[in-house]
DNA sequence: TGATGATATGATAATATCATCATATATATT
DNA sequence: AATATATATGATGATATTATCATATCATCA
């Protein structure tokens, strides 16, 4: 039970099912969350631990970036039927993503869109 | 968003959790609830209004009895696949449950194997 | 090796949630 | 009308959660 709880806890938080909602668009790092969401780092690293405690998402680290995604075989797709599509402020994370992406803000990351 | 995120959050405790599970049922009234979980009274009333307020459980009066289930339309599937079977609990639970049938406590809601 | 960049973690105050107790309401029964 | 039954609600203390600030870690680069 304790697993299910974790689950729905994890996303009953704003900030954390903006960032579960925002990962379903593709693997992302620390700071094209912190970009995209337009949020304090530490913020978005303390939802993110929350989030892989809860077996939600999954990390690796590859050089200085840590890289966050859904686990292929856990991509509960009821979970974004509906979702993604009827909530305004996920649609502008989704959009100041793409800035982010647009300025490849993986390679630079101290952008000034944030 | 604070729809889905109401969702999650009154899934996110076990005695609301519990109730929900055992809706899957079929609908019950306060007496069988609080029977069924072996709860107070009080904790379940609480708990069920956060989980109507979620939209996931209608109620109706009938006499002095009040009703809760899962509306049709909403009946979440993915909630339930998977869960219910895993979790111990919630099989005693439903044990419960069918003591309380039984012996009709519906009909006598102060029974004596609460 | 010292500095910088990317991220994680610890501490803390403000706020929210939970279980329980006491009480209220609303219906049924006598 | 008084009483009993079924359920809801308000108040409260204990506990948990959240955002933020400060700092730590770890890899890269000059």
């Amino acid at each position: 039970m304790e697993e299910y709880l974790k689950i729905f806890s994890a996303l009953s938080d704003q900030t954390r099912l903006r960032i579960y909602m925002i990962l379903a668009e593709g693997e992302l790092c620390v700071c094209e969350l912190t970009c995209a969401l337009k949020m304090e780092q530490s913020r978005i690293s303390h939802s993110l631990k929350i989030l892989r405690e809860a077996g939600l998402i999954i990390s690796r680290k590859i050089g200085k970036w840590n890289f966050y995604s859904i686990p292929e075989n856990k991509n509960r797709q009821w979970l974004f039927e509906g979702i993604m599509d009827n909530v305004q402020i996920l649609q502008k994370d989704k959009k100041r993503l793409q800035r982010c992406k647009d300025i490849n803000i993986r390679e630079k990351c101290n952008c000034q869109i944030c």
